[in-house]
DNA sequence: CTTGTAAATGAATGAACGTTCATTTATGAA
DNA sequence: TTCATAAATGAACGTTCATTCATTTACAAG
């Protein structure tokens, strides 16, 4: 059968320095934002010199776009498995998965909402679609919701937007330590949300100390 | 009187050319972001050389704190001068203003969320005192509201930002000719923050058409 | 008209950039 | 142990970067 012959096979040591780069740009992108990182910088966090990072990824640009795609799809995953496991209030579901999933990716967040505009024409399709997926999800509960009376949503794509990015804002001010346990974060927005998709009245609801 | 001797007097055609400066590099920093956009792009983008620059800013660095700074200080100043002009509900004038303000000011707001790590630490100190003051402008609203009993608000500091970040995320998304009106959106709005807010049920309101 | 100086030029600075490549080193399979 | 080749090196490529500066141009005040 027809090998790709352009990709050369890897060994172990070559995914093992692939995944620092990976770790490496993370978090210099996260911290300075990818047009300020140099591939130098990278190189020497890794502990290699600058050419050698051309062994794993062909440009620079692929690094932010290995590291933007496998994001959504770690997300897209993650929703599914939490998702399986579950059998509450869809809406709590997604608002618990969504704070949680967010607070412990904070670097990985950070890249995949400030970096689009730095992502070439074609990658930027491809993120964008993973993302319209993950919106899907939310406003799929919503439209649930509201064709049978338990919620009232005028506009499920606009709700669904407000919410993500209220939900998504967290993560720019949260820090462990702080006058609030990531619990009671979840369960005051939790309280946020459905009260503003309730249709009149919500009796205010704690589950969990 | 002792004068500034160091700050050269300024003429029409300087002053002329600083606004075009800063016109030019708002745009592309908002499309490109701070660290992807050259000094001689924005010069080429004014129509002059890059050296020219230098006369009116002193550094690049000095172009993007003169931008955030600026759209800080017209912010504070346009809440008050809204607030000043109106009686209504506390809550409705800001989310109204909010969601006006950040309609018609998209490149400064892009800017000004996105490129708080391109700031020197002293000018990201001035800009982020200049965020807390608009901050504690609805959380002051959402206490006020909470000790007379028109609203249930656990942390009015949280919700403040909730509120902020759902508000704040719609420029990303609206374009004008949309299938909803900027009036429907603030509608849209208005009541979910209401129903966020509200101690128990809301009467779904709609004042306008 | 003269003159001080703001404003712009044009050329240059050294530094940093992403990327390439011939070469060396290291490693797993035979 | 041999050998193919993955992985890393070290040096260089041409380009672009922000900034500087001596010089020229333009304009408003005297």
């Amino acid at each position: 059968m027809a090998i790709n012959a352009t990709k050369p096979q890897s060994r172990a040591k070559g995914l093992e320095t692939a995944s620092r780069v990976r770790k490496a740009a993370l978090k210099r992108f996260a911290g300075a934002g990818y047009a300020a990182v140099s591939m130098r910088e990278i190189a020497a966090d890794v502990g290699v010199r600058p050419g050698a990072l051309y062994n794993h990824f062909p440009t620079k640009q692929d690094i932010l776009k290995d590291l933007m795609l496998s994001h959504m799809t770690d997300l897209l995953r993650a929703w599914d498995a939490a998702v399986s496991a579950q059998d509450t209030d869809p809406l709590e579901c997604f608002v618990r998965f969504h704070i949680r999933f967010h607070l412990e990716r904070a670097d990985e967040v950070f890249i995949s909402y400030m970096e689009l505009r730095n992502l070439e024409p074609e990658n930027f399709a491809v993120i964008e679609a993973e993302r319209r997926r993950y919106e899907a999800i939310l406003t799929d509960i919503l439209k649930k919701g509201s064709a049978d009376g338990r919620y009232a949503v005028e506009d499920a794509r606009v709700t669904t937007r407000a919410i993500i990015a209220m939900l998504t804002g967290i993560p720019t001010w949260y820090r462990e330590g702080g006058h609030l346990s990531e619990q009671q974060i979840e369960d005051l927005y939790l309280n946020m949300v459905r009260k503003a998709v309730a249709p009149h009245a919500i009796n205010s609801q704690r589950e969990t100390g």
